[in-house]
RNA sequence: CGCGGGGUGGAGCAGUCAGGUAGCUCGUCGGGCUCAUAACCCGGAGGUCGCAGGUUCAAAUCCUGCCCCCGCAACCA
């Protein structure tokens, strides 16, 4: 008899740029419901993979130099490694330049201009020459190229169409009578913005860029990222390749899970695609909410850190996974910040979990030399504990099934403190006391240390590392009571085995500030040193004084001013990020301070060749521009 | 009137769809305990539920209006 099998995707990344936390907030989260679904027995297929083509890595990869297949290569040799040291257990990884995805794909596009529900016509346009760029009527900005502001041309180019209004009607109706889309918010959303005001054929190819995947009996045409992106869900099963074994057992999905800004494809576009290939839908996509930085943005100068690599090296891979799926409701935008993350390791890792089992081992060791003794005096508080715990699996189950990962790691974390809370109620020092009383205190370790076994599996698909740790330390061997089922009963621990008191699991955080230390001394000294820089450090940095010659605002932005500087010998063009403090006539004339060997930098599309030296409040509700007492020559160097 | 999400003790959130004396985590204060990672257990203090009206015996919850924050919307060089 065949195991029942599980289809779970993240969406492919986009390699134009290093992954952040919450990409990796999505693939934890696909991750571990991969392996709670293994544990309870299914036939996993978990798949995430790399989105490679389009316009925007073309020119990323052109900026630096290098052919675009050259420049993901690199990314997607990251993002592997990230997956890797997440410890994500993906059973394939798909790259939309794989032969494999591009040869399906040109399968598709063909089958469907064969079907009639791709058709070829006229793409009318507004396009801007300097950014390559097309936009609609409604996108532009007084006429002109919303990015940088330049005057559009009406163009008409050929291009493939997707005859999606056809299925505006089934779409609509599939939609709303199941629960396709979850969570119901952005059913909502998708209804009343998208598909009730209409939906428009889309333009599945482009002629005015070519990395991407070639329309095979089209030459210039390459095939729309979205069309090309949305099918390795099923290229990466070999659907329409020789072998598609794969796709006849695990499609349809059970979930893809994207991020809550690209729902509308996958809810739209992509069942629109699989109605026209008379193939299946997927059975749900779950659109997640963002990870907010604290303070709203990412910013160096608060702290706060948001490289996944950073995080998982400094405070462990499993806090990490555990932090992201504890903290917010997975459909919803949670806040991210260090605070928070060191509040729940040492709240709910250290002290709770990982001090009950310290607490539970040293009482083995101490009470009967290290050996789990047999249990056999039942007593009052014994029979609720057991209650919980083997209810509780039933309970995660539940939550897990919908994808409410917060919720079911709550009722672990109910049953860990009510564990702490036995043995407050049994208190087994006393029982320590009285000789005829050690075979109750041997019950009442017991039932500690097989409700830390039932514990230690529940987390497992979270935490893929802790549970062998604490096996060690109660001296089981992987698979003696830690199957998904053996949770449900009481007394799988063996006795009579040796437990190993270990190094800590999960050591406290301690936090000075905003800084940690762990030995003290030597972290004291290099922190005063780090304080202090050299004269020849100083020295790297080119500051000149500058007269601004022309100032304005840019277009379409709050905060950005472009200016354009005298330097003596060259004028230079900066961007600065001060106008909500300044207006452009403020500046023109004053003489100002510029780091003028910073890396140039594109900001709005704009080029800025150096920083311009302002001072600010921490909040930055204040903001001055550093000017100088008198005035000097254009050029003069700052030492 | 672009669309959407949100405003609940000091912080972060649940509760709002199906009205019935406001709940959780962290912090704070006090107590307990000594098996444990200054931990764990118990208790207390602290709330005009954004504002103003309305419906109702009863409103955080339903209705109307308003204010504020955030995202969609690749902007701190």
């Amino acid at each position: 008899m065949d195991k029942k099998t599980f289809y779970i995707t993240t969406p492919i990344y986009y390699p134009s740029d290093k992954l952040h936390i919450g990409h990796a907030y999505c693939t934890v989260a696909a991750d571990t419901m991969a392996r709670f679904k293994r544990l309870t027995g299914y036939d996993v297929m978990f798949l995430t993979g790399t989105d490679e083509h389009g316009q925007k890595i073309q020119r990323v990869a052109e900026a630096c130099g290098e052919a675009p297949q050259q420049y993901v290569d690199k990314i997607v040799e990251g993002i592997v490694k990230l997956w890797k040291l997440l410890d994500i257990s993906n059973d394939d990884f798909i790259r939309t330049t794989e032969p494999r995805h591009v040869k399906a794909v040109q399968k598709i596009f063909k089958k469907l201009y064969e079907k009639g529900d791709i058709y070829k016509s006229h793409y009318e346009g507004w396009y801007c020459t300097p950014c390559e760029a097309f936009w609609t009527e409604h996108q532009l900005a007084d006429g002109k190229c919303p990015d940088c502001g330049r005057e559009v041309e009406l163009t008409r180019e050929e291009a493939y169409f997707f005859r999606l209004s056809a299925y505006q009607n089934r779409l609509i109706k599939f939609i709303e009578e199941t629960d396709f889309i979850q969570p119901d918010s952005r059913k909502n959303e998708m209804i009343n913005n998208f598909l009730k005001p209409g939906l428009d054929d889309l333009c599945v190819s482009r002629t005015s860029f070519d990395w991407g995947i070639p329309v095979d009996f089209d030459e210039g045409h390459v095939v729309y990222v979205w069309v090309d992106a949305l099918s390795n869900y099923i290229t990466a099963l070999g659907y329409a390749s020789e072998d598609p074994s794969k796709y006849e057992k695990y499609w349809p999905a059970d979930v893809h899970l994207v991020g809550k800004e690209i729902v509308r494809f996958h809810t739209i576009i992509w069942p629109a695609m699989l109605m026209a290939l008379g193939e299946p839908l997927p059975k749900r996509v779950f659109g997640h909410g963002w990870l907010i930085l604290e303070g709203g943005k990412m910013s160096k100068s608060k702290g706060n850190v948001v490289d996944p690599v950073v995080l998982a090296e400094r405070y462990g891979v499993d806090a990490i996974r555990y932090f992201l799926m504890r903290e917010m409701p997975f459909g919803a935008d949670g806040v991210f910040s260090n605070d928070a993350l060191i509040g729940r390791i040492n709240a709910d890792l250290a002290n709770d979990l990982g001090n009950l089992v310290s607490r539970t081992v040293a009482m083995v060791d101490k009470y009967f030399s290290g050996i789990i003794p047999k249990p056999s005096v039942e007593g009052e508080h014994d029979a609720d504990l057991k209650e919980l715990a083997t209810s509780t699996p039933g309970i995660v189950e539940d939550y897990m099934e919908k994808l409410q990962f917060s919720n079911a790691l709550t009722e672990v974390w109910k049953l860990i403190g009510s564990t702490n809370k036995y043995i407050d109620l049994t208190m087994p020092w006393v029982l320590a006391r009285d000789e005829s009383k050690k075979d109750r205190l041997a019950t009442v370790i017991y039932n500690l240390a097989d409700c830390i076994r039932i514990i230690s599996v529940l987390i497992s698909p979270f935490m893929p590392n802790t549970p062998t740790l604490i096996w060690k330390q109660l001296g089981m061997d992987h698979g003696q009571g830690t199957g998904w089922e053996d949770t449900k009963e009481f007394g799988k621990l063996p006795t009579g085995v040796k437990v190993r008191k270990g190094d800590i699991i999960f050591p406290r955080i301690e936090q000075d500030g905003t800084k940690q230390r762990k030995n003290t001394k030597e972290k004291e000294e290099s922190k005063v040193e780090e304080k202090f820089i050299s004269i020849d450090d100083f020295a790297k940095v080119d500051l000149r004084v500058a007269t601004v010659l022309e100032c304005e605002k840019v277009e379409k932005s709050k905060k950005l001013l472009k200016l354009r500087l005298d330097l003596g010998e060259e004028t230079r063009q900066v961007v600065s990020g001060i106008s909500e403090f300044y207006s452009p006539e403020d500046l023109v004339g004053k003489q100002v301070v510029i780091v003028a060997n910073l890396k140039p930098a594109k900001l709005m599309g704009i080029e800025s060749q150096g920083m311009i030296l302002a001072a600010s409040t921490p909040g930055d509700e204040e903001l001055t521009v550093v000017t100088l007492l008198e005035r000097i020559a254009n050029g003069s160097k700052i030492t």
